[in-house]
Formats: C-alpha cells, sequence, structure tokens
RNA sequence: GCGAAAGUGGCGGAAUUGGCAGACGCGCCAGACUUAGGAUCUGGUCCCGUAAGGGGUGGGGGUUCGAGUCCCCCCUUUCGCACCA
C-alpha cells in the first residue's frame, strides 16, 4: 500500500523544523562570497495575492539555488506600511490606519509563511513605525540642506479620489494611477519637490552600467528622462520691446518660420492683453485666451484635441533673417516643457502645419530631401570649395564612393589629390559635401499637402542655403552664441519630484513655518517627527495633520518663538527608495543604514518584480541611490546590479483584481493543494518573464506531479534507504568508467545527469524554470517507464539511489517542502539547503547511440542510428546505404552530401 | 507618431549557436483496473490522405544544401511615452 502524499502535513512539519533550525538566516561573513536576492516589498492590502507568490517563488528558487552552491544568501522581505489603502478603510470605519496595516501584516506574514519562502524574518520591517521613518526625514532634511528638497508654488495633478496631490509618474493616461478612471485635476499648491532633475544626466548616464537590466526598463526610463539637445533663440516681441526665447530642436528650419506661438499660460500674455489697443480688444483677448486655455488644459487629458489659437496682434521678430511674424496664443503649447514658446515651422512640423493651415498662416518650405541615397560604388559630383580639414578647393570633380558611415562617405577620385586623403587620392567627406551625379536639383514642392520633417538640405535659408540639417544645427547655434541672441540647451521631459501628500498615513515632512524666521528645518536631534495616534479623518483633501493643534504648534527651533509644522506627509515611494539597505541592518538606531554592512551585501545581485514600476519606484530608487552616494552614505551610484521584471499573471483575459472579479487566492489554493504545488504551478505555467494565464485544470497537473513523485520515490525510498549512495565519481571510476556499469544503469544516470546539466545551466542563464519542470517531469516518466528493470535487478540500488537524489535536489528548488520530506525519505537527516549543489558528470550525460535525421533536398526521408562517436564518412556512408535513400539515387551521385557531426545529414540531389 | 516586446496545435508553451517543428503539461479519444470514477495506469492526439506522400510556425519576398530562427517589405497584438517643439 503505497503512501498518500499529504501537503499539510509535510509542509507544516518542515516549516516547523526550518524555523527551529534557523535555517535561513544568515549573517554577514567576509570569508564568504554574498548574493543578495531581493523582491520587491508588498504593500499590507491585506491578502498575499496570486502575482505575489509568482514573485516570490522565483525568487526562492534562486535563493535556494545560490544557497545551495555555496553563496551566503541575503534573503530579506519588510512592508511598504504607509499609503491610502488604510487611510481610507480608517475613514470608513473610523478606526486607526496602523490597527489595518498591523492586522494586514500579521496576515500576510501568516500567509507567506505558509508558502515557506526561505526569508530571513528577522530581518522585516514596516515602513510605518518610527524606528524606520524617522531616516525618511533624516534624508529629506539632508537633501535640503543640499538644496534638493525645496518648496515651490505651482501647479500640480489632484486626484478627486485619493483627496492628494500625485506625482507625475503617477498619472497614468490624465488619470490617477489608483483610479483609472478617475481624471487628475490640477490645482495650485504651495508643495514638497525633491530635485531628481539634477540627476537626470546620471540616471541617463549610469544606464551603462546597468547591462544586466531589461532592455525595455531602460528603454521606458530614457523615454521618461527624455532628454532632448536643442537650440534657444531669442525674438524680440517688437511693440513690447521684450526677449521671446523659443527652443527648438530644428533651428535649421528656422527660416520657414512664419509665426510664433506661445503656451496661454505664459507670463507675457497678461503683458499683451494689458497692452492692447482698446478696451474692446481686450475684453475680446482675454474671453479669447481664457477658451484656449480652458481647451488647453482639457488637452492634456484628452488626446488629439483640436488645434486652437489666438492672434495678438503682436509681432515677434526673428534673429536671423529680421522678419517679423505675427504672435499668437495656442493650446498646444505647454508652460512646462522648454520655454513655453516656440517658433512655428508649419512646412516641417506637422503640429505647426496642421494649425497654420487652419488659421490661414503662410508656409515656406526651406528643407528639401537632401538626395536620394547613395551606395558604394556610385559616382557621385563633388562641389567647389568642398572640403574638411586641412581646407582645400577640390573644384568641381567626379569621385567614386567607397565607403559609406554614419554621416561621412569615403570618396575615391581615381588620381592622386594632394596627398590628404588616406592613399593620397580618397577624401573623407560629409554628407551635403558632394551630390550624386542623377540628383535632381533640389526644389520646394508647389502645394504641400504634409509637413516634411525629415532632415534633408535647406533652401532658402540666407547664407546657410545648402548645407545639410546636421550642419545647420550645428553652425546656426554657434552663429547664435557667437552674436548673443541664442544658445545650445539641453531639455528634459522629467520633472522634479513633488512629494507633498495632503494625507495623514505617511511620513511628517521635518518642517517648521517660524512667523519671524520664515522655513526652517527641524533639527537632526529632534527626529522623528512623530505621527500623532489620534487624529480625525476627514477626507476633505486637506492634511487631517492641520486639524491636530497639538501636532501643529510647535516653536521655532531658531528663535523659540511660537511657529507651526508642516502638516503634509511625503509620498509613500520614498519610503521604498532606500528600504533594500536598511535590510542589512534593520535595527540600527545610529544612521539609515549600517555602512560596513551595506559594504558587504550589495549590490543588490538580482531584484526581482513586477514590470507596473519601470519608472516609478525604480527611478526614485536610482536616484536616492546617487543622493546617498553624494552624501558618503554608499559607495556604488548604483543599487542593483540585476533587474528580472515577472509577468502579470492573469485569468480570464484580465490581470486578477478585486474589481474584476477574477482573484484566485493563494491560501486557499495552499489549503487545497500544498504550498509546494501552487509555486510549482506558478513556475510552470509560463517563462518567468511573460504573463501567466491562469488555469485550475493545470495546477491540477502540477498536484498530480508532485503525487507522481512522492510515489515513486516512496515505492523505492524502502529499499535504498540504508544503501550507501553511489557518488557520481564512483559511479565514473566503476569498471573503468560508465562502461562498467550496465545499459539500464547508464541509462537513468544519462537522463539524471542530463537533467542536472539542464536545470544548473538554466539557473545560470535564461531562467526559463518552466523549461526545469519539465524536465524534471521527463526524468520522473523515464523512471517510471524503468521500473520493471529495477524490479529485475538490473540497476544496483546505489545507482538508484544516487538518481534519485539527484531527481530529488533539482526538485527542491521549487517545490522545498516534499524534496525535504523525500530526501529524509532517501535516509538523510539534513535538509536540502545545507547539501552541496552537484556538479553534473558530462560523461555520464553523454548519449551513445544518435538518432540522425537523413534529408533528401531538405526533407526528412529517414534517420539512422549511429554511435556517438561516428566520424563524418562513417556517417555519410550509413546515410547513402540506407535503404530509402539507396532506392530514391537509384544509382546517381548525389550534387553534395551534407553532413552535420552530431546533428544531420542532407543529401542533394539535382 | 516615437520606443520596446511578441505572433508556433483546441489551450499554456518547447525548439540556447540556422539543422528532426510541436518537448512537457492541460484538454480530448480509446483501453485496463473497478459496483462506480471527477482516482490510478496504458496507448493515441498538427492538418490533408486508407496509404505512398504532401502541407504547415501572422502574410509576401529573399539568403542558404537547409529558415520558427537571418535579411527586406507588410499585417496584427500587448506595453511604455506622446500636441515634448
Amino acid at each position: 500500500m503505497e503512501p498518500n502524499y499529504d501537503p499539510q502535513q509535510i509542509e507544516a512539519k518542515w516549516q516547523q523544523r526550518w524555523a527551529e533550525q534557523k535555517l535561513f538566516e544568515t549573517e554577514a561573513d567576509a570569508a564568504r562570497k554574498k548574493y543578495y536576492v531581493l523582491e520587491m516589498l508588498p504593500y499590507p492590502s491585506g491578502d498575499i495575492h496570486m502575482g505575489h507568490v509568482r514573485n516570490y517563488s522565483i525568487g526562492d528558487a534562486l535563493a535556494r539555488y545560490m544557497r545551495m552552491k555555496g553563496f551566503n544568501v541575503l534573503h530579506p522581505i519588510g512592508w511598504d506600511a504607509f499609503g491610502l489603502p488604510a487611510e481610507n478603510a480608517a475613514i470608513k470605519s473610523q478606526r486607526h490606519p496602523a490597527e489595518f496595516t498591523f492586522a494586514h501584516i500579521d496576515r500576510m506574514r501568516a500567509q507567506l509563511k505558509r508558502l515557506g519562502f526561505s526569508y530571513d524574518w528577522r530581518r522585516e520591517f514596516a515602513t510605518c513605525v518610527p524606528e524606520y521613518y524617522r531616516w525618511n526625514q533624516w534624508f529629506f532634511l539632508q537633501m535640503y540642506q543640499r538644496g534638493l528638497a525645496y518648496r515651490k508654488h505651482s501647479r500640480v495633478n489632484w486626484c478627486p479620489k485619493c483627496c492628494t496631490v500625485l506625482a507625475n509618474e503617477q498619472v497614468v493616461d490624465g488619470c490617477c494611477w489608483r483610479h483609472e478612471d478617475t481624471p487628475v485635476v490640477e490645482k495650485e499648491l504651495e508643495q514638497w519637490f525633491l530635485k531628481i532633475t539634477a540627476y537626470a544626466d546620471q540616471l541617463l548616464d549610469h544606464m551603462k552600467l546597468l547591462l544586466r537590466w531589461p532592455e525595455r526598463v531602460l528603454a521606458m526610463q530614457q523615454n521618461w528622462i527624455g532628454k532632448s539637445f536643442g537650440t534657444e533663440v531669442e525674438f524680440t516681441v517688437e511693440a513690447l520691446g521684450r526677449p521671446l526665447r523659443v527652443f527648438t530642436t530644428r533651428v535649421d528650419t528656422i527660416f520657414g518660420c512664419t509665426a510664433v506661438f506661445i503656451a496661454p499660460e505664459h507670463p507675457l500674455v497678461e503683458e499683451i492683453i494689458a497692452r492692447s489697443p482698446s478696451v474692446e480688444h481686450l475684453l475680446h483677448l482675454r474671453s479669447e485666451v481664457e477658451r484656449v486655455k480652458a481647451s488647453a488644459v482639457r488637452a492634456r487629458v484628452e488626446v488629439n484635441l483640436e488645434k486652437q489659437g489666438i492672434s495678438t496682434g503682436f509681432t515677434a521678430r526673428n534673429p536671423y533673417n529680421g522678419e517679423s511674424v505675427p504672435l499668437w496664443v495656442a493650446n498646444f503649447v505647454l508652460m512646462e516643457y522648454g520655454t513655453g514658446a516656440v517658433m512655428a515651422v508649419p512646412a516641417h512640423d506637422q503640429r505647426d502645419f496642421e494649425f497654420c493651415t487652419a488659421y490661414g498662416l503662410p508656409i515656406r518650405t526651406v528643407i528639401v530631401p537632401a538626395r536620394k541615397s547613395v551606395r558604394i560604388g556610385e559616382m557621385v559630383i563633388v562641389r567647389r570649395g568642398t572640403s574638411r580639414t586641412p581646407t582645400c578647393d577640390l573644384g568641381e570633380r567626379r569621385a567614386i564612393i567607397r565607403e559609406v558611415d554614419d554621416n561621412s562617405y569615403l570618396l575615391d577620385f581615381g588620381e592622386d589629390i594632394g596627398g590628404f586623403g588616406p592613399d593620397g587620392r580618397t577624401w573623407r567627406v560629409n554628407e551635403g559635401d558632394f551630390d550624386p551625379i542623377e540628383s535632381d536639383e533640389p526644389t520646394a514642392p508647389d502645394t504641400p499637402t504634409s509637413a516634411y520633417v525629415e532632415y534633408g538640405r535647406l533652401i532658402d535659408s540666407g547664407p546657410y542655403t545648402g548645407l545639410t540639417s546636421q550642419q545647420a544645427i550645428e553652425r546656426m547655434t554657434r552663429d547664435a552664441e557667437a552674436q548673443g541672441f541664442g544658445k545650445g540647451t539641453v531639455q528634459y521631459r522629467i520633472k522634479d519630484w513633488g512629494i507633498s501628500r495632503q494625507r495623514y498615513w505617511g511620513t511628517p515632512i521635518p518642517m517648521i513655518y517660524c512667523g519671524a524666521c520664515g522655513v526652517v528645518p527641524v533639527p537632526e536631534k529632534d527626529l522623528p517627527v512623530i505621527l500623532p495616534p489620534h487624529v480625525t479623518f476627514t477626507g476633505t483633501g486637506e492634511s487631517p495633520l492641520a486639524q491636530v493643534p497639538e501636532f501643529v504648534r510647535t516653536t521655532c527651533p531658531q528663535c523659540g518663538g511660537p511657529a507651526r509644522r508642516e502638516t503634509d506627509t511625503m509620498d509613500t515611494f520614498v519610503d521604498s527608495s532606500w528600504y533594500f539597505y536598511r535590510y542589512t541592518d534593520p535595527k540600527i538606531d545610529t544612521a539609515p543604514i549600517n555602512r560596513e554592512k551595506v559594504r558587504y551585501w550589495f549590490p543588490v545581485d538580482q531584484y526581482i518584480g513586477g514590470i507596473e514600476h519601470a519608472i516609478l519606484h525604480l527611478i526614485y530608487m536610482r536616484f536616492f541611490t546617487k543622493v546617498m552616494k553624494d552624501i558618503g552614505l554608499v559607495d556604488s551610484p548604483e543599487p542593483v546590479a540585476r533587474l528580472f521584471t515577472q509577468g502579470m499573471v492573469i485569468k480570464d483575459g484580465a490581470k486578477m483584481s478585486k474589481s474584476k472579479g477574477n482573484v484566485v487566492d493563494p491560501t486557499e489554493m495552499c489549503a487545497k493543494y500544498g504550498a509546494d504545488t501552487v509555486r510549482l504551478y506558478m513556475l510552470f505555467a509560463a517563462p518567468p518573464e511573460k504573463d501567466l494565464e491562469w488555469s485550475d485544470a493545470g495546477i491540477e497537473g502540477a498536484s498530480r506531479f508532485l503525487q507522481r513523485v512522492y510515489r515513486l520515490v516512496g515505492r523505492h525510498a524502502g529499499s535504498v534507504r540504508t544503501v550507501t549512495a553511489a557518488t557520481t565519481s564512483e559511479i565514473s571510476d566503476a569498471g573503468g568508467g560508465p562502461a562498467g556499469l550496465s545499459a539500464e544503469e547508464r541509462r537513468l544516470l544519462r537522463k539524471a545527469h542530463q537533467s542536472l546539466r539542464h536545470v544548473t545551466d538554466d539557473m545560470e542563464g535564461r531562467w526559463h524554470f518552466n523549461t526545469d519542470i519539465a524536465i524534471l517531469m521527463e526524468f520522473v516518466n523515464e523512471l517510471v517507464e524503468m521500473e520493471p528493470g529495477l524490479a529485475a535487478g538490473s540497476i544496483h540500488p546505489s545507482v538508484l539511489k544516487n538518481a534519485l537524489e539527484i531527481l530529488v535536489l533539482l526538485l527542491a528548488l521549487f517545490s522545498p517542502h516534499v524534496a525535504d520530506e523525500l530526501w529524509e525519505a532517501l535516509g538523510h537527516s539534513e535538509a536540502l539547503l545545507e547539501v552541496a549543489w552537484p556538479q553534473y558528470d558530462a560523461a555520464l550525460a553523454a548519449e551513445e547511440e544518435l538518432e540522425i535525421p537523413v534529408q533528401w533536398n531538405g526533407k526528412l526521408r529517414a534517420r539512422i542510428r549511429v554511435p556517438a562517436g561516428a566520424s563524418e564518412d562513417e556517417i555519410r556512408r550509413r546515410a547513402l546505404a540506407e535503404p530509402k535513400i539507396a532506392q530514391a539515387l537509384d544509382g546517381r551521385q548525389p550534387a553534395k552530401v551534407i553532413v552535420v557531426a552530431q546533428k544531420l545529414v542532407n543529401i542533394v540531389v539535382k
């Protein structure tokens, strides 16, 4: 009678034993190689969901593998415990957010423990305790001292449902990132900002250090930072005598500028209205500008809103050609990007084109396609005076293109032209220094129907006519700088991080407002500024802290006079921007982090989490690290060496969520199948970086597999448990190598070592756990198939034990409880986590005989079996002798026979 | 529009460097054991064809002895950014 697989009993037993043995506890140890596995810390929402299980199952497989490989592994977990949901629940039930938060943490901790992840629980902490958040305040003060935290009155994004401000990163499609159907409104508020823009260049530059981050994440961050090079050009508003700076990336098109557009919020707009020639005109202008402004606000929520504008009646002078062009207010111009003013070049910008067409403004073409593309070997005409260094008048000559790279070409003149080229007759020139012989004379199209936005060659552009766009941009920017009406500049899309939240459940911003001294930071010795426990939640949009007089009323640290505290709290993304440093010494109370421990454990070797944090968390975290490096707290500018972003867990085509009602509860699944099955299924159903579609039938399959393994090992444990397993080297040495074993034994060990090889290689490389588990299934299938041979005694128990041990050991990465149970059944007393990961034996894994497909003109026609070491000649002979082939050949000679060693034969016949 | 990823059986997915397309699992079909089976075990399962054989990895071209894989063009889907000047 076979014992039944009882995951509940097995898992409880091993979880208890692991805890008793303190198996997951680690300490820094300079003598050992370290490995830091980090999974994104969960928000205590109340229940662990399948996305967490997937995340942590991946991390745990890696942590266990690295442990068995002999690394000193740090594998911590904690709680991102401040935040809105707890506060919203508190408003509803009139209980304290801390109550919810800690109850949720207790519950989720139990759920995580039920899943058996190998966390060092001693390092657990929640970010909502003063021992942690005082350091948020400390960081804030450090940044304030360095001018990296500042207060500014500004237009901010406000979510009416959250009743608080949102950072730019928290606005998704014009809506709140938590409430995807709630449009964000704009509000004017005094807010605290962190100067992430000061690190924009570093954030961009250091991406080159992030070699093992997914391309996708880097692309998204690069996009978000949005660095663009351009030129600032100073126009003059003539009647006002006022300078008006515009930003452009295409100064080469400026001779085609037929208007200047400014944003409705531009400071000049007020002045323009005030200087209107008549009251009537003033009123008209004012109402029109308001209308445009209103449409602009909507445009930021809706995409592709109609372009609207109003002529101001004023003109602006273009410093390049002295021309006066009309000045318009336009709804699509953003005050917060560039200078809030743009030059309108309708011929070469699609938005300008649409606007100018709608309002009847002139369109002037100044860029034409440079020419048709040239190819190596083509004949071209080089223009008189073309030169690179050194200067030389080439006159008009014919040349052949020899080489092409980015923008330069190697021309061959076929004769010596003065010894400047590499061999006296070749010359390297820029694009635009020559014309292809057949190229048409560049001319402007008669009536353009859309803007020509590509680079090209300039026409009708005064002294710059004839240059290519690239050349013109460079030269025109230089000229503007020389003459003082412009300069080359860099623009970023990223904005400073607004961290003020008009909410209770967060870190109080440690600032004091004094009537006499102004804004005064809380002295470091007075930290932490404690969140007062008793507050009334109004949900009205003012910070609840403002309603607590004993919190607000304080004395000024500078003058001792009466003062009030800042009542806003910090964005919770501050909490998660440095928590991973804290795990190395979570209780330290003299500094935010323990530098020595950080030096040992950092960088995080592997960070694992959802792609949804590609911009938010992962950019804030990088920013914090850079500030910490500048403060001298850490050595490296980047905290995470390798990032892995797992896919989402999907059910019925949509991400699992309470609102969609398609949630599968991991805890229920644990009760039904056991944690080992849930974890195994999470890793088996899809490769970890792809989305995973939940299937009830699928998890049944995973459960059946574990039962099958359990029964299989159980059937043989009795007969091998007292036997000493043959070691791999003993097996290799037996009778002078694998040859000393029976064919059945060799077959068994081959499969075992092939499986070991596959899983080892995969853990070191691709992380396709789904294929690892498939290999384990094949291994089990093969073992079951071989059972008659076992009964017949053709496999020595010590060999069988070796194979079973490899099976159980591999399983330990994915389903650790049942693996330990079976390991024990095989006669061991230690947990598998303490067993060294074995090296596979290439000789044992090698196939003895190969089945080689024989193709006939690329189509499979036959198969031959040959010994693994067969020579090409032998394989060719065997293939040609194969009856089907010989028959098809019918005495003819094949045109060609291709033999790929170990792989295939292809017989080519005409 | 820009950037990234992806498109393979009824389904999830395999095929690491160009070399047997569909591993493994789910589902389905048949059988065994059973009073019974939603348990377990055995066999089958890309399509057309009785067969020999032929077709087949979103579509179209190309390179190659040989293409899911490489190149060119196109289509579709997902994700991120987006009147960013």
